[in-house]
DNA sequence: ATTGTATATGCGGATAGGCGAATAAGGCAA
DNA sequence: TTGCCTTATTCGCCTATCCGCATATACAAT
């Protein structure tokens, strides 16, 4: 109930959409997000804050790097919000738009993990440009 | 997008989350709402009205009361809204002690009136005590 | 220790939300 | 008209969000 009440707010911003809509696909850097939803760094770090405080993504760090991921272990309520968030995600053109960005950062080697995240370091195959995660190779 | 964040907006508060809950029963008048959750005239009226500017409900006026009731029509987002709603409200004992007092209302005469809502009078079967709808006869 | 990168937090101002108390407005009935 | 009932709105106050800017923290590498 008070639980339903804070996932609420925590949607209530379309930052913050944009940013479910992202972790929908997986686990993901803070960096990464920052740089697809084009929001300041505090901004970025604050709305993932939020949602944290919502219950309704966890983070974890593993270096420098915090990833942030969907909350969404032994709760049925939170299963079936991510249900709807993705049939009502669904033909929103801007969302769309950001997993589009998504995948081209990830198959550029973004630092993102892999749905089912792994444990190993998130930098992807040629790990010795780690100054910018994104940069092509 | 907008839309949805919106929807989210008006979800973020207990008092309004009981009012959806009421409302996924059918139409009910101003007064009735009140009635169960126990807010203050003005602070119900205002919630209603934050609903209605979130695309969540609508209103029509009968007389001297004014009934909300769901905005379903044509929605994909809102349809699939409601589906959600009806899931997670389940188990909340807050929520379905609200459904048990309103149906307790209803059969002692409520001003509501069920589901599909009909156009005539909103007044039960014994018109004549029309001061507290409430009351028992 | 120092430097550099990634992320978080503090502060200040602007805007929005929430509630109580009082008042206004819409509508029926005599 | 007057009076009454139901609902909406205004006002004042307080709290919560949101953002930019600056600064702090965490970690890695040298």
């Amino acid at each position: 109930m008070r639980d339903l009440e804070g996932y609420f707010k925590g949607l209530s911003d379309v930052t913050r959409l944009r940013i479910m809509n992202l972790l929908l696909q997986g686990e993901l850097c803070v960096c990464d997000i920052q740089r697809i939803v084009e929001g300041s760094q505090p901004t970025v770090s604050r709305h993932l804050n939020y949602l944290k405080h919502s219950g309704l993504v966890l983070d974890r760090r593993d270096g420098l790097r915090v990833f942030y991921r969907l909350a969404k272990e032994n709760n049925a309520d939170l299963r079936a919000l991510h249900h709807f968030l993705r049939r009502v995600f669904k033909g929103k053109g801007v969302l769309e738009n950001d997993v589009k960005e998504l995948k081209d950062a990830m198959a550029r080697g973004a630092c993102a993990v892999p749905t089912p995240f792994r444990a190993g370091k998130p930098v992807p195959s040629d790990a010795t440009a780690s100054r910018a995660p994104l940069q092509a190779s």
